[in-house]
DNA sequence: GTCTATAGGTGGATAGAC
DNA sequence: GTCTATCCACCTATAGAC
């Protein structure tokens, strides 16, 4: 997530820039006027690729969403081990919550009640596909032996994604990775197979 | 916090009234012009009582804080089981999410970025006191062999913290309680001393 | 595709009468 | 303490020239 490039083309700069003003500010924090201005276009040329500020945010989402869901698939096809896998997620959270932002979606869900009915949707499409693969990676794990659920996989998952986005929203408040950092660990411990070892997940496989 | 009665006198009830929007629709997402409709008053007179929305803010959360201090009290003071206190505390956060709100200082937390720093202190100081509140609780339930913490006390809180507050803001977006009971359930249960799951049988090191 | 210009609305905030 | 009236900055959005 924080390593992805800069978009080209107008459209896709006009995207990162409202991501990034997005994740920080909030949706309703920013303005096509904030946009404009990092740019060094007008407002009316903003109208042009984006009519309204809501199908910017829909396409915010969406692509949002499609770049995660890329990661995804790019820890599924490089990882093997369902710890790893998991660990891999928090640190796409991380990448996330070192350039001072959160996700996306986490932050937009906060505005909910301000926000138009399509936003809400894929807001939800959001979570629901990151808890759908957050099961299928505990319940690979729980297979494999390295993980010890107590409770059904998607409730482990949901649980798991609500907490990742509490410690960002929290740890932000105090500018503190290392908050995130804590309860990060503390929660992937909490799935450990072996309830001995404290400090973290099952060692990797080397 | 959902039984708090409404204030009496001008200032009680515009702090009434703006507390609600803040958790709904956030610190940036109500005016003003949105408090004088729902009191018939006009926005002058708002002014007259609280001179800027800054310090609106400020005095919203120290009152939030105060009251939400006041409820810890009564928890401490009406019950002598830990694991108990801590049922409490998350049904505090329960009736906060049944009227459709998110914790003041979790909501707020989402717009640190667009506001006037001494309200992002007086957050920080209300997630601080609450992780020492629960702190304290975790470490009487380890004493008294009613809860098994796998990290210090501190360390424990803050998740515990984090994890609510993000499962507010999770469950708000599906408008399910359920839910955000489902997390709090499981958290609370990583937290027992013995699992009594119907998996029965603690588990070992393979 | 990008610009200038502007419409029409709402934001927080103030002056001064009552 | 509450009102009317107003200021000015900013918001989203559009019309029309280039």
């Amino acid at each position: 997530m924080s390593a992805r490039l800069e978009s080209r083309g107008t459209p896709g700069r006009i995207l990162d820039v409202s991501e990034r003003l997005a994740q920080t500010r909030g949706f309703n924090g920013f303005s096509y006027a904030d946009i404009a201005g990092e740019l060094d276009v007008t407002k009316a040329s903003l109208h042009y690729h984006f009519a309204t500020k809501a199908v910017l945010g829909r396409v915010l989402i969406a692509r949002y969403h499609e770049v995660f869901a890329g990661l995804l698939g790019q820890i599924d096809a490089s990882t093997t081990s369902a710890a790893e896998k998991l660990r891999r997620y928090v640190g796409l959270y991380r990448g996330v919550l070192v350039n001072d932002r959160l996700c996306l979606c986490g932050m937009i869900a906060a505005e909910h009640a301000t926000l138009p009915k399509p936003m809400q949707g894929e807001i939800r499409r959001f979570f629901t596909a990151n808890e759908a693969w957050l099961a299928a990676v505990l319940e690979q794990g729980e297979r494999d032996g390295e993980l010890h659920l107590r409770g059904t996989s998607l409730e482990v998952a949901r649980l798991l994604l609500s907490a990742l986005q509490g410690a960002m929203l929290v740890a932000r408040s105090y500018r503190s990775v290392a908050r995130f950092d804590v309860s990060a660990k503390r929660l992937l411990a909490s799935l450990a197979a072996e309830p001995r070892t404290s400090r973290g997940i099952k060692p990797r496989a080397r």
